[in-house]
DNA sequence: AGCACGCCGACT
DNA sequence: GTCGGCGTGCTC
């Protein structure tokens, strides 16, 4: 017997298989780890497939030297999957299969942590006359006692009720009352049993939703959009639609877009399915991760909530697949191999038959054009539950503000609703889109940005030589000294911080206490849930923060919350600029009026009309996703081309720079006189945006790529570029979340 | 990825 | 004369 075996090597030279020979002690099974003999050293290597034969020269090959687990660690439907990613992220195999396996299983050294278990071996009926026959001892008596269920018990439970169980526990086993013995012991970070409420009675929304979806589990079907308010009960939706999985003896995995902030939708899971649920993300312990790994792939626990990675959870006999906000950008994955996870889920939902629910209140553009295309099923919830009504918006102009002669961060009216808050003793957040490195600049005066005119986003402040650049095109422009549009000169980079608005805060509203929640405040381990903790314990009434308090917290005395500055990650430099700014809006507006008390919301801003503004403020998703969707139509911008760059990273930006340089002069020469030229809408090289992360300069080649189906002729070819030894460390990234 | 084999400069 | 540079190439 042979074996077909992929070495865990991450590179393109071996990413082929290699014929091993199976000995007659070993039983293998494709989806298993091995120990290979690999040239001179011995290496972890996946068994891919068995077989009788061997096609290559039977003196040369070596036999297996062991198996790593008694089980397969992959199932047959991951390891199409991983052939399909090393397709399409073209990848190593070996790259694509570490996907689906705790990061601690590799490498040898995982320790399985065992404890010691006692029971009772006689019959329940006898027990009574046993504790009578114990006579003086009354710790041989109690033991018995606690162990009178006849089930095992772990000796930590007995430890804490008898001191020294050990001498009882002897006697026990010597007299053949008991025996004690070992088990794996797991190490779950969530015990504890926590009561489930009772269940909520269904809108005719949700239940429309759910009689869509549960007939799927039978018949699959094409992926599900669910388009659900802020507060329409989307949670609900996705237990009832688990709950039935389970009853039909299926698993579900649920992504979130990132575990910590949202633990409600945890506890809620939690409530309901108990030791059934697994969680993965990146903050459990190794140990941990790898329990709750085991506890997936040995049926133990069939729900996973997780973070991006969990798609590739090892649920077998898979139901549903549910990503609660798909919008989100965290279900791209930043390293290599790069994946989108909604993509793999709908893979995955495709390939094991399970119900894929993609949901969202503000759905990616992506995601909705596919709805509308009918590629996918749109189900649509557009009212609260209870009736509660969606919060009211108020737009104001800062522009007029200005006029007014209010030169400071806080409008009037919302000044005056955050007074009359803090009066009535409720609580406020207040939300700035702070980005993350550059300034736009923007006219306070008429509320223009100053944008490139080849690509329609806006041009970047850089102080050092006060230029303005675009980070699509390269073009550099001095700094106006007055506004194009309107004269004025009240023109001005934007970028005020958190701490400004936090000072202004204290000073204006003294005794209202701020706590402000950003990058700087929330670096410590468990910093973010102290303070969401603080808040909602009513010790601040005003909660100040960037992007992070935008999603998923929900405070019930939150009755007002303002988005201080709206337009900044509307300038941002990014064609997704726009859809980020709806998404934010809606989800930071969905924040008020969560508990009995109607909320309400303001939003200060230069651009008023600007379609994602107005159309957060109106709560029209349609309206919205119509403008942008044209837009992105007539700027070339995705779904209809494909943004690519090759990203170089070097230690000094000029090798970064003349690498970029040269693999945009590569291309050309390459593909100038060839039809695939014409797929290549623009390309240019500078530096990127962040010009240094972690001290290694940073430059790129970007390229727009029109979607046809012989592009992916060109992705295969540059990604061979990229793949080849470079002064610098090139990577090639395909529609990248970020453009940073 | 490693580690060998392999063909050209400065050292006991 | 040898030790050693890391360039190419192989690993069942």
């Amino acid at each position: 017997m042979y074996a077909e075996i992929i070495v865990d090597i991450a590179s393109e030279q071996v990413d082929r298989v290699f014929t091993y020979a199976v000995p007659d002690m070993l039983s293998l099974l494709p989806g298993m780890r091995v120990k290979v003999p690999f040239g001179p050293r011995e290496k972890e290597g996946f068994v891919i497939r068995l077989k009788e034969t061997a096609d290559y020269d039977e003196r040369k090959i070596k036999p297996v030297i062991a198996a790593l687990e008694d089980y397969p660690a992959l199932l047959p439907p991951l390891m199409e999957l991983a052939w399909e990613i090393r397709g399409k992220a073209h990848c190593p195999l070996c790259e694509a299969l570490r996907l689906m396996l705790p990061a601690e299983m590799r490498g040898g050294r995982i320790k399985v942590k065992t404890e010691e278990y006692a029971q009772l071996t006689i019959p329940i009926d006898q027990v009574e006359e046993a504790i009578q026959r114990q006579g003086r001892s009354s710790k041989r008596k109690l033991l018995i006692t606690l162990l009178s269920d006849g089930q095992p018990h772990p000796l930590e439970e007995l430890r804490a009720m008898i001191r020294d169980v050990r001498t009882p526990l002897n006697f026990l086993v010597e007299n053949e009352m008991a025996r004690v013995f070992e088990k794996e012991a797991l190490r779950s970070p969530y015990y504890g049993k926590i009561d489930a409420p009772p269940d909520p009675e269904l809108t005719i929304e949700q239940e429309e939703a759910l009689s869509e979806l549960i007939p799927a589990l039978a018949h699959t079907q094409k992926p599900f959009l669910l388009h659900g308010v802020t507060g329409s009960g989307k949670t609900e939706v996705y237990i009832r639609l688990v709950r039935e999985a389970l009853k039909g003896g299926k698993g579900a995995i649920i992504l979130v877009p990132e575990i910590v902030l949202t633990p409600q939708m945890i506890n809620w899971f939690r409530s309901r399915f108990g030791d059934a649920m697994a969680v993965l993300h990146s903050r459990l312990t190794p140990g941990e991760r790898f329990d709750e790994w085991r506890r997936i792939r040995f049926g133990d626990a069939r729900i996973v909530i997780g973070a991006r990675s969990a798609v590739f959870a090892p649920v077998e006999n898979l139901g549903v697949i549910i990503v609660d906000e798909e919008h989100e950008q965290t279900y791209l994955s930043d390293r290599f191999p790069q994946y989108d996870a909604r993509e793999i889920a709908a893979s995955r939902g495709k390939r094991e038959g399970a119900v894929v629910l993609l949901s969202s209140a503000t759905p990616s553009i992506y995601s909705y054009a596919m709805a509308r295309r009918g590629d996918y099923m749109l189900l649509e919830m557009p009212h609260r539950v209870l009736n509660r009504p969606l919060p009211s918006i108020h737009i104001v102009d800062m522009r007029e503000e200005l006029r007014l002669g209010n030169h400071g961060m806080f409008s009037g009216l919302l000044t005056e609703k955050l007074e009359d808050c803090i009066a009535k003793g409720q609580q406020a957040m207040l939300f700035i889109n702070r980005r993350g490195y550059a300034s736009s600049v923007n006219c306070r005066r008429c509320g223009e940005t100053i944008r490139c005119d080849r690509c329609d986003v806006s041009m970047t402040y850089h102080s050092v030589d006060q230029t303005l650049r675009c980070h699509y095109c390269g073009a550099v422009r001095p700094m106006p000294k007055a506004c194009p549009s309107c004269g004025s000169t009240y023109i001005r980079p934007m970028g005020t911080g958190t701490q400004k608005v936090e000072e202004e805060l204290n000073r204006r509203f003294p005794g209202a206490g701020v706590i402000r929640m950003d990058v700087d405040t929330t670096t410590g381990k468990n910093a973010h849930f102290e303070l969401v903790d603080r808040f909602r314990a009513g010790q601040a009434q005003i909660l100040l923060g960037t992007q992070m308090i935008a999603k998923g917290l929900d405070f019930p005395r939150v009755t007002l919350v303002g988005a201080v500055m709206a337009d900044l990650t509307l300038n941002f430099p990014d064609y997704r600029s726009p859809e980020r700014t709806f998404q934010l809006l809606v989800q930071v507006a969905g924040r008020a009026g969560r508990g009995e008390k109607p909320g309400e919301v303001v939003i200060q801003t230069y651009q008023p009309d600007h379609y994602a503004i107005a159309g957060a403020a109106t709560q029209d998703y349609r309206a919205y996703f119509d403008r942008e969707f044209q837009r992105r139509k007539t700027d070339l911008y995705p779904p209809f081309t494909m943004m690519a760059r090759f990203l170089c990273e070097a230690k000094e930006m000029e090798t970064a720079k003349a690498t970029a340089e040269m693999l945009k002069n590569r291309v050309i020469q390459e593909f100038g006189n060839t039809p695939l030229w014409k797929r290549i809408f623009f390309i240019r090289s500078d530096e990127a945006p962040i010009n240094r992360i972690q001290d290694r300069a940073r430059a790129h080649v970007l390229m727009k790529l029109l979607n046809h189906p012989d592009t992916d002729q060109l992705l295969a070819r540059l990604q061979e570029m990229a793949g080849e030894e470079y002064a610098a460390r090139v990577v090639l990234e395909i529609n990248p979340a970020s453009l940073a």
